[in-house]
This record gives C-alpha cells, structure tokens and sequence, in this order.
DNA sequence: CTGAAAGCGCTTACAG
DNA sequence: CTGAAAGCGCTTACAG
C-alpha cells in the first residue's frame, strides 16, 4: 500500500503517452481540436489520465490563470433556517458555475468577520458573498481594493450591491394579518432586533405603517429592541407581562431566534403567554408546531441567492443600488420534504 | 477608481524596497532573523508592504509549498443543530491551525456525494470531515489514493479513522428514562432512520437493551424504519394511531427531522398524540418547547469534532479505529447564550 | 549579510 | 500537426 504516492503531473502523463506537455494539457482541456492534434494522441492521453487518475493541480492552474474557482460566502452563524437556506442555494450556485463554495461563519464577531473576509479575499474568491455583518463597508471597500466581487445581502451599503428582502413590506403585511381580528385598543408590540439597524429599521416602519392603518399608536417601550438572543428575548417578555399593567395582546417578533426566547417564555409561563397573538418575522418548522397562533413569514431564500449570482453574471458593478426580493407569508406551509 | 487595480507582487515590494525577491520573502515570512537580514531593510519591507496593501497570492505559496491551508468538511445539510453545531466546531478549530474551511453538503444525494469529495481533493484539502455520507469508504479511498487525510464522523468504515457518538449508550440511557414510570405492558415504539445504518442499528440496539432490562419485547411493527423525513415520519405515526388497536405510548424517535414529522402529527392529531411519552435522539431549541414530555439528547459536536483534530495532528493513520463520544441527555437545557 | 536562480504544475503564444 | 519555452507568484537551497 504505497501511502500518499506523489500525484501524478501533467509532465508525468506527457511521458507515459510519449508527447509532449503542451499537448497534454490541449487533450486536458479541450482545445485539441483546435491545435489539430493527431486524435489517435488525444485518445492515449485520456486514457492514461483515467488510468493513472491524473487531477489537474488546482493551485497551479489558478495561479496560471488568474483565478481561483472559489466562491465565499460570510454569515453570522448556521443555526437558523434562513442562514441554512441561504447557504444551501448559494452551494447550489455556485457549483452550478463550477466553482467551489467557501462558507464561514463569524457569530457576530466584528474581528472575526475581518479576518474571515481577510483570508477570503486572499483566497482570491471571485465572489464574495456578505450576509448579517456588523458593517458591509469595510468589507466592501476590502474586495473592491483586492478586485474581488462583493454583494451583501438584507444589509445594503453605499459600496457593493445589495440584495434584500422586502422588510417594510414583509412586515407590514404580518402586522394587518396580526391585528385583523384584535380589539380596537389591544396593545400590540414590535419585539427583538437591535439599534439602527438596517432591516429592524423598516421592519418596525412596516409594523408602524399596519398600526396606522387600524389608527393604533405605539407608545413608549411598545418597540422592544432587546438584541437577538433568546435569553434576551424572554427576559424581556418577563419583563412586559409580569408587570401589572396592560400586557400586550400581539406581538410582531423580529427574528426566529427572538422567537426562540417567547418560546421558552410561553413554556414557562403558559398562564402569561398563552391569550397573545403572534407573528415572527422568519420561519421555523418546529416554531410552526407550538400551539400558539402563529403567523410566520419566509423569506425567499431562493431568489435571494439567484439575484446576487445574477449581477455576478452580469459584470456591472452598481455599487449601492438595492434589489428588493418579496417574502412569503407561511399560513399553514407543510415546508420542502427533505431528509 | 482605478477598479482591479493590479494586486502588488513580491516582486514590486522588492523593488520598492531596493532589495531582492528573497529578502522580501524572508522577512514576510518572519525568517529574516535567522538569514541575518539588516534589520533596516526589513522594516523598510514591512511598512512597504503594509503601505501598499500587500497579500501574498495563496495559491502561488501552495503550489510551491505543496500545501494548500484548506481544510474540508462534507455534511448533508445545514438544517438541523446537529450539522450546524458539527460545522461550527469545525470552522473555529481550522481557523485556529490557520486553515480556511471549507464546508459542503450533499442533500444526501450520492452522485453530489462524489462530485464533492472529487472537488475538495482537486482542492487539495489538507484534511476532510466526512460526515452522514451514504457510503464513506469510496470518499476515504480517494483521499488515501491522494494523500488527502480524511476522518468520518459518526459513520464508520475500515478505510479511514472515526469518531462517532455513543449510540448504543445515548439510545439506552433515553429509553430507560422513557420507560421509567410506564406501565409494564405499554407498547413502546423506534421511529426513524433507514435499513442498515450504523447509527440507526446501534439506537436500536440500545433501545432493545433498555427495554430487556424491563422485561419488554418489541413486537413486529414496532421499529418502524420509515427514514428521516418529517412527512415520512407523519404518515408513519398516522397509520400507527389511527389503526384500531393497541396505539404505543412511548417512543423513541432516530432525528430531529423524524421528530419534526412527530410535531407536525401532534400540532394535527393532539387527541391522538397528546398521551404518547416521547424521547428524541437529536436537540432542537424549539422542539423542546413543545408542550409534550419530551427528553431530548444533545451531541457533544464539540467533542466529536475536536477529536477530529486531535486525530489530524498526530500523524497516525488509524484507519478502521473508532473512537466514541458520549453524548448528554437534556431535560431543561436553556441552551447556550447567543445570538 | 544579500541576491540570482531553480522549481512548484500548469497554460498558451510562438516557432517550427 | 507538435513541442520548447516563458511565465503566473511564491520559497529556499546555494553561492557569494
């Protein structure tokens, strides 16, 4: 068992088929035709590499030519469905186009998602795709320095391309189904999500626009940005209903892992969380079973991804422009069947 | 703008600097001390370097190093916590041995199976991670063939080293306490997973031991194989309770995504559903939120993939050796903080 | 202390 | 129709 035999090289193959390197190489990629090489040549040359399992070295062919057949992608993490989703469309792309799909994950991390970008871009990946960073500039900025293409997803930027969802609308549309049937003066609050951030921001328009349409108000602490974290989530939940007062009726939650956090407050505290209504702003197929009245709304992941790999098809740079992609609302959606 | 201006090369630094390609090397390499480079030089190098930008082209670096700083890891999919937990653990400790990591999955389709471990080789991946493949040894042979180090994850097979969670264990430890205050002759049933699988034999195994212990016997159509789909996994537990007879009131389920086919039968039957004890060999946030009787397991992901890297550091082969991991049984786990 | 040179494995313009 | 050669951007043994 001859452990980690050399691989064999194209010279090897040159010598093995008694022709030369050039020739090989032309037989390798297809273009032999076009050199007029001899077929009989081109046959011996296939076979051999079949039979010696000759692959090319990558490494040496994108320093050759200039590219690299990488494709990154950054998220925050893999633990919800609309992270997954997006991950998996984009593999699926990009192995489409033929190159290899790098994924990394920064939780978050401000210095992580630098020295993630850092090391992708010296990977020369010809695309880079930026979802839910803290700052997409920087990073844009970075890749437009290096030549690498660069769109953010659901975070747009003066600096590359975006794609987003439509979140004043997505939201919006959640808001009117949770507050059909609620009495004229029911509370109704806005939880999760952070300080000035982009898709909070409209979100929150797109709940405030719903209000307005039923002639409700916010009022002070009815929009909860208590972070994304679960733990945060329930604590401010505590917070809200174990307060005597006027506890809120419905609720528009901001992320499915805000979600996570009235999940195991509804589990605590069934007597406190069980009369309110409830949307999310994402899906989840477990969140879907709680026996609480839940509306969820997915984003279209799909077309999310398809609309970045379109403008990196096309060759335009259009910094800054946005491309707003629909959400769909998930009444009672069985999901893809999948293992 | 100069848009794509040209990345600077070593060559250009050398140039700048007034010195040659090699001292360059040397002090971007830090070696500079060891070949008596005037310090003077190298710090001109250095503030050079840092002035224009300067990335060293990793591909260049491979090729004449013969290693690539890739690290590969072949999952089925990113949907549930398991693989998104694997993932994470992977990421952190390839970063942490300067390794960019590269994360693929298959949809458990063999044909992407294939195609995948093909790329990630030609990649020349310094180690891979096979993890829920239909067949590994055919991966592992590749990687042998090419010099490629590859382990499997809770999947083993006798042409690679693996690391695998302690099935039998985890499966009996969760249904003894399932079984705990049952009475005696309550039918008990395993759902999930397919025809000869490692892990899905050893849970079953497991399961059997547990009931032994307590005098039970598993009948005909109480291992109920239907795979790991959630609609499969429905209509199975449809036609277990709506047959007339004698419905099981405890089960064993294989995978969160079994269990999902279980949340969605409950959310659709609680009449039927609502009496039934459950314990599920997988961990969900949400699915823990159910309000049924759920004991759930957690792998230890973390401790599966660092012997994954205990096992690439050492340079031993260990092929055909399996090391096991116990995994932790969760009654009310709030889960790690994040976000 | 410094630099010229070979070579990693490819691709392709160029000369025959 | 075929092959020798240059060159992609690095690293490092070797000669001075």
């Amino acid at each position: 068992m001859s452990k980690t035999r050399k691989r064999p090289t194209i010279r090897d193959l040159a010598e093995a088929a008694g022709t030369s390197v050039s020739t090989v190489s032309f037989v390798l990629n297809g273009t032999w035709q076009k050199h007029r090489t001899n077929p009989e040549t081109a046959e011996r040359v296939l076979a051999l590499a079949a039979e010696l399992g000759y692959q090319a070295n990558q490494r040496a062919r994108a320093l050759r030519l200039g590219r690299s057949s990488l494709a990154g992608m950054i998220i925050p993490h893999h633990r919800n469905r609309f992270f997954a989703g997006l991950v998996e469309n984009f593999e699926s792309e990009a192995r489409a186009r033929g190159l290899v799909p790098i994924v990394v994950s920064t939780q978050r991390d401000p210095e992580i998602e630098r020295q993630v970008a850092a090391r992708l871009v010296m990977q020369d990946v010809e695309l880079l795709v930026v979802a839910g960073v803290e700052n997409p500039s920087s990073i844009n900025r970075l890749c437009r320095n290096k030549g690498v293409r660069c769109v953010n997803v659901d975070l747009p930027g003066p600096d590359a391309f975006s794609v987003v969802t439509d979140n004043f609308g997505g939201a919006r549309a959640l808001t009117r189904r949770l507050l059909e049937d609620l009495a004229p003066d029911a509370r109704a609050i806005f939880l999760g999500g952070r300080e000035s951030e982009y898709a909070t921001d409209l979100r929150i328009k797109g709940f405030l626009a719903a209000m307005q349409e039923k002639n409700l108000t916010a009022g002070d602490g009815d929009i909860v940005r208590c972070g994304y974290s679960p733990v945060a989530a329930h604590k401010a939940l505590s917070d809200l209903f174990e307060t005597p007062g006027n506890p809120p009726l419905a609720m528009l939650i901001n992320s499915i892992t805000a979600f996570e956090g009235f999940a195991t407050f509804w589990r605590d505290r069934p007597d406190l969380a069980s009369n309110v209504r409830v949307a999310c702003f994402d899906w989840d197929p477990f969140a879907a079973c709680l026996p609480v009245k839940t509306l969820m709304l997915r984003q279209d992941v799909e077309n999310l991804i398809k609309v970045c790999f379109a403008w990196f098809d096309g060759e335009e740079e259009r910094a800054g422009e946005i491309s707003v992609v629909p959400p769909r609302l998930i009444i009672d959606d069985p999901g893809p069947e999948y293992d």
